[in-house]
DNA sequence: ATTTCCGTTGAGTAGGTACTCATTGACTGC
DNA sequence: GCAGTCAATGAGTACCTACTCAACGGAAAT
């Protein structure tokens, strides 16, 4: 490869990190291109050279971070085989690529067109295998009757709205941390209340509800 | 009442009128001073001798609006006395403000100070007598042991998620009257899962998760 | 009738945005 | 060595934003 383009992809690279730690950190919605360049350390101008708008290089970050976080999130997932379980990796992956899970949240009802289409379609294959797990559990283990794929919309539901308020829930802490006791005592009460006799293994945790 | 503060007082409403038409249709963040004073038929400038800057013209548009819909809210509610019937209410009346509260689910996670903290008290006013309602429930009727907060956390994450996704998941038709089926048979199901021998009374919905 | 008052006006300001393009100069091919 | 190429530059453009302020003119006070 000669100078010419090793130096050209360089500047590309500099480019989409420099915009990626940016949109992790304040969102997609909030940061301008002469930000970006500025942080990539390259002229406002050159930005333009490598992406024709700004939307083309949001949407090339999004879609590159988004393939491989979910990419990952699938097979940590896949791994498991009851619902207990898979929601308890499930929990512990997204904790761990947290910011860029809030921003997704808290932005998706902004989006439209293809970045919409991309994260809804990510997010209906990663709930279609929690459905999956779920329904293998009631139909083997004898829990309790409940519509599989109504159970997984409205957890799925209730952690992406965590997830979206995760500043004023729990500014730089982890607000998955703070609320997965909640999520798998919840689990543990709504699966199978019967057989365990009011004992579940999960202790009632705090309210994970405050206003900072 | 003098001439002069018969036309400022007009004026004033002319503008919170405006304001509060485009915020409800397009969100608190999107519009702008010139957008709010040319629908008011007013000019630029006189918005500004009104309101001294735009958060203070949204915050009190925000406010006014926020005070009335959730006292009407709580109003509705608290006439009811059993946890099934309050969530049918409750729906039953964001579906006729929907857009109002589709727009506060979407914003709120961009929302920090003084807007932020007025919607999340009201938020959890409305939360706690969900509470009491279904620990009542819980201690009187024999239902399934659950931790009350953990399941109205729960329900009102998917529900919000669901409102701030309304133009994703419903377009222009109602949301709530889309997900409304699925909450009430999840609540028959989750709540006294043991005492209808596995019919309950509301039919399983079709999966609301759509991709427009 | 005259002066003072004050709500309204809209051009103007300062600062932001995405995006352009002539110029530069280091690299490439001959 | 030299002409041609092209990535990088940054001042410039057009447009948007919230906000200001001198001027206006009808109402109020005298």
């Amino acid at each position: 490869m000669s100078k010419r383009m090793i130096q050209k992809k360089r500047t590309r690279q500099l480019l989409l990190d420099s915009a990626k730690k940016l949109s992790v950190s304040r969102g997609f919605l909030a940061i301008s291109t002469a930000e970006i360049a500025k942080t990539a350390g390259v002229a406002h101008g050159t930005l333009f050279a490598h992406f024709p708008t700004r939307d083309e290089l949001i949407i090339a970050i999004l879609d590159n971070e988004l393939d491989i976080v979910s990419d990952r999130l699938y097979r940590v997932i896949a791994a498991e085989s009851d619902f207990r379980n898979t929601l308890s990796a499930y929990l512990d992956y997204i904790a761990s690529e947290e910011d860029f899970f809030a921003v997704i949240c808290r932005e998706l009802p902004l989006y439209d067109g293809i970045l919409r289409r991309k994260i809804l379609f990510r997010q209906s294959t990663i709930q279609e295998r929690f459905i999956e797990v779920l329904q293998n559990d009631i139909d083997n283990n004898g829990w309790t009757a409940c519509t599989a794929s109504a159970v997984v919309q409205m957890i799925f539901g209730a952690i992406n709205n965590w997830l979206s308020m995760k500043t004023a829930l729990a500014g730089n802490d982890s607000v998955v941390a703070k609320i997965k006791p909640l999520l798998m005592r919840i689990t543990d009460e709504l699966l199978h209340p019967a057989s365990c006799g009011g004992v579940y293994p999960t202790p009632v945790p705090e309210m994970p509800i405050a206003i900072f």
